[in-house]
DNA sequence: TGCCCCTCTCGGCACATGCCGATAGTCTCT
DNA sequence: AGAGACTATCGGCATGTGCCGAGAGGGGCA
């Protein structure tokens, strides 16, 4: 099996200020212990925590290539959190997909009529593709690391949230999950958190909302070229 | 802006068995000298020379994140190979999308009446998106940095080649070229060159033709959810 | 031919990585 | 309270990285 993520989770390492956190989140992420990871990679566990703590502020490749491949490897065989398809989740995610062709955040604002919460972020960043989510449905089936799933092939995406209340809790999984979107989009939310908007200008998310049903909003979005 | 790319280039060096080699493919493609790299990254030019030959096995990553930063900058500053737009392109990529669930190659074939030329290859590979390309305008229009711009966000996709003649150019271009796609597909060749076919084989692509018309296999990409 | 630019090789040095094992702290479960 | 699992901290050692500069080879172009 390919997986797009093993460059992906790399590259996020090597380019990371703070490369033992990185690390750290992945591996958390995952839900591996330190241990575990150690016995898979053949090396003391006080090798990962050194790593993950920073004593180390310029592994080498070769590390980095032995740590991704285990992470993975484990998942694989244990949890399988990130082997699992798509397919099942289909009513917590009504619609996704990614363009090849970036739009800007305010072009694909301007065609969900998109009203935006956050300022001085600004509308020309581009975003590849959407996910709709059904937020209660994925508060129920999704565990923490079931939102890899909600990313497709960029993270440089719109994540629209359906079933808002607050828009708390969407934002606090986005806080806590290692990727993050573009943008975050409230259909028809009842309140607007100041929590939430914190957030977002924390995270650098365009913070958005909009007042097309999911029906409407789904048949614009699978409209766009 | 934002580089996806970034990432990619570095997580592909940090997982590459030869990671100089991996360095001065993409140093090649952006068609830097050493002495400039070198220049940017404020070391001397035996240092790139000495990493792309593997002297050093296994480069730090703050080595990967300066080098990455440095390649990009110097690409944006001079010939911005890279961040030129994909829409000035429309008459030599008539199409082109990424699926966020990815569909076994088999089945894409038998949307598009495809017939697989080598054999072995295993058809269940993932295929994220495809690319319609005019082999012939793309031969006038595009230099060799330019074919990134083929790839959208993954490069587990499908091109499909239009205007061949032997089949012989494009496999040769993929050939030089760091990201390889997960198919080939020629479009109504005239003839299928021996060459291409090995080609496709060594680099594990998987390689197929179809007879319907741009037409009408664009309208049935489309098609595809 | 001679100059300039690009690249390669290599000895060599300071310092960081890669790794261990021992010790110790924090939970959780019983 | 104690056992067990997980993690953190740290001294210490071998090896490798990170970097330099000198020297040398190979084009291209005036």
């Amino acid at each position: 099996m390919q997986f797009p993520l093993r460059e992906k989770i790399a590259g996020e390492i090597a380019l990371s200020e703070q490369p033992g956190k990185t690390m750290r989140k992945w591996r958390e992420e995952l839900r591996i212990t330190q241990t575990d990871l150690a016995h898979h990679m053949r090396v003391s566990p006080s090798v990962i925590s050194d790593y993950e703590a920073g004593r180390r502020t310029s592994p080498g490749i070769k590390t980095i290539h032995r740590l991704v491949d285990a992470l993975l490897e484990i998942d694989q065989r244990t949890g399988q959190k990130l082997s699992k398809r798509f397919e099942e989740y289909s009513d917590v995610i009504p619609s996704m997909r990614d363009w090849s062709v970036g739009m800007r955040a305010g072009d694909f604002l301007r065609r969900i009529d998109g009203k935006l919460l956050t300022q001085k972020l600004n509308t020309r960043r581009l975003v590849n593709g959407y996910t709709v989510i059904d937020s209660i449905k994925a508060i129920t089936t999704l565990d923490a690391t079931d939102y890899l799933r909600i990313y497709g092939s960029t993270s440089e995406r719109a994540l629209c949230f359906t079933g808002v209340k607050y828009g708390r809790s969407p934002m606090i999984a986005i806080k806590a999950h290692p990727l993050k979107p573009a943008m975050v989009v409230y259909v028809q939310p009842e309140n607007i958190d100041e929590l939430a908007m914190k957030l977002a200008d924390l995270e650098g998310i365009l913070l958005a909302r909009t007042e097309l049903d999911q029906v409407e909003l789904i048949s614009r979005l699978e409209r766009i070229a």
